[in-house]
DNA sequence: TTGCAGCCCGACCGATCGGTCGGGTATCGT
DNA sequence: ACGATACCCGACCGATCGGTCGGGCTGCAA
């Protein structure tokens, strides 16, 4: 894996081959998941020749894994910007996940990839491919900022006390499954999911349910 | 696709040899997804030559179809019992959280099928399926079970005034998603989905979203 | 000018894919 | 006793899979 081009500042050129495979393989895969999707179709929508691709990637799932570790990098950053701020808990939380369905949204392969890539962990786990670290690092890190901010919240007062990663499989449901949903999604909400529009409505729903809940007179949930 | 024999009670019998073949082929499909299983594989865990397949189902997706149809066939029943209830609107969402939840964790591979099964609706969408129309009215009835609670419930002032089907999104991603996280979500949780007890956690983790949100003095959530 | 590295390609490999075919056997109504 | 039907199988088909190989082209360093 040659390093990238020195670029001094953000480049301006044309992307290089590599970029351009990634690319593409993000939205093939995103599409039609790692087993659904050929090198020749890859390469073809790069347009490359099959044999290129395996210069620039040992083999098909090293690409995959490297589609994976980019999008999460990228999040990743964006996440930890959102959490960067100065402010109370609770605004920060909301930032978090303001952030999130930006990230996910101004990309649409973005949220299937992810589903679709912890579908995969059986394909993928462990030691057996160590080129997946880097994608696997940046996840821990994005569990581990919303994971300081939620005990963060919670021992200032500013959240219940909830199980911190119950939240987050909340959370994750709320935005990266929503995204994800696709043709299901809009045919029930009755229009795309990533217009501007409808983010901006998938936010404030989020948001308010995050501050209040569903059900307005609180009594206790009915138990077992 | 011959009918089932008379079975005048719940048969007893061992299974035959379509429904193994169903049953082996929900596990693999959860697993590897559509594209990720061959006939060979479902055939050999099946006890069964590849051809006899054929003979039972049409084509691969034929199959895949009626693996999906039979279990949202299965879910759609739970779930309608639990919305039968005469009780108040909350009471009632809380029966069908719960049944939901329940029938995700007592078939393993349900969840993760049912996620998969959005993804593939490119593949599998309009007319070019007729055979997944039961699949697709299945899906239908649960949806508009729920939705017609939430508009109920609403209307009787029990819950917010929330958009349904950002709510039903909401409580998919908060049950379906949760249960289908496997090994990502077993390492965030510390242990398995499945067992009674977390079944238990994850069912009042969700309620107690479901009435109190998760943020505690009731701000205004920050805008755009 | 030469050599070498980066990049790209067409041709090819063994394996596996979904699906077909012809035929074998067991069971059942007549 | 006799089809007919359901069920099952091994052998086989063309297509496609991920991946390899040897070589061609380009641009830069010496």
């Amino acid at each position: 894996m040659p390093l990238p081009p020195p670029s001094p500042l953000a480049s301006l050129a044309p992307p290089s081959s590599r970029d351009k495979i990634l690319d593409v393989a993000e939205v093939l895969f995103a599409r039609r998941g790692f087993e659904g999707v050929g090198m020749r179709e890859v390469a073809e929508a790069a347009g490359l020749g099959k044999s290129s691709l395996f210069h620039h990637f040992r083999s098909k799932a090293q690409l995959y894994l490297a589609v994976l570790e980019r999008l999460l990098a990228q999040i990743d950053e964006q996440l930890q910007a959102a959490l960067a701020a100065a402010a109370p808990p609770a605004d920060r939380l909301d930032r978090w996940t303001d952030a999130l369905m930006d990230a996910l949204a101004e990309r649409e392969p973005a949220a299937r990839l992810l589903l679709r890539g912890l579908f995969e962990d059986d394909a993928f786990d462990a030691e057996a491919w160590p080129e997946g670290q880097g994608a696997e690092r940046r996840l821990e890190s994005i569990l581990q900022g919303i994971l300081d901010l939620l005990r963060e919240g919670t021992e200032a007062g500013a959240f219940r006390a909830a199980s911190g990663p119950h939240t987050v499989q909340t959370l994750i449901g709320a935005t990266v499954y929503h995204f994800a949903s696709g043709e299901f999604g809009e045919g029930l909400l009755g229009g795309s999911l990533l217009s501007a529009d409808a983010v901006r409505r998938r936010k404030a729903e989020v948001k308010t349910f995050l501050h209040h809940g569903l059900v307005v007179a609180a009594a206790a949930p009915r138990g077992e």
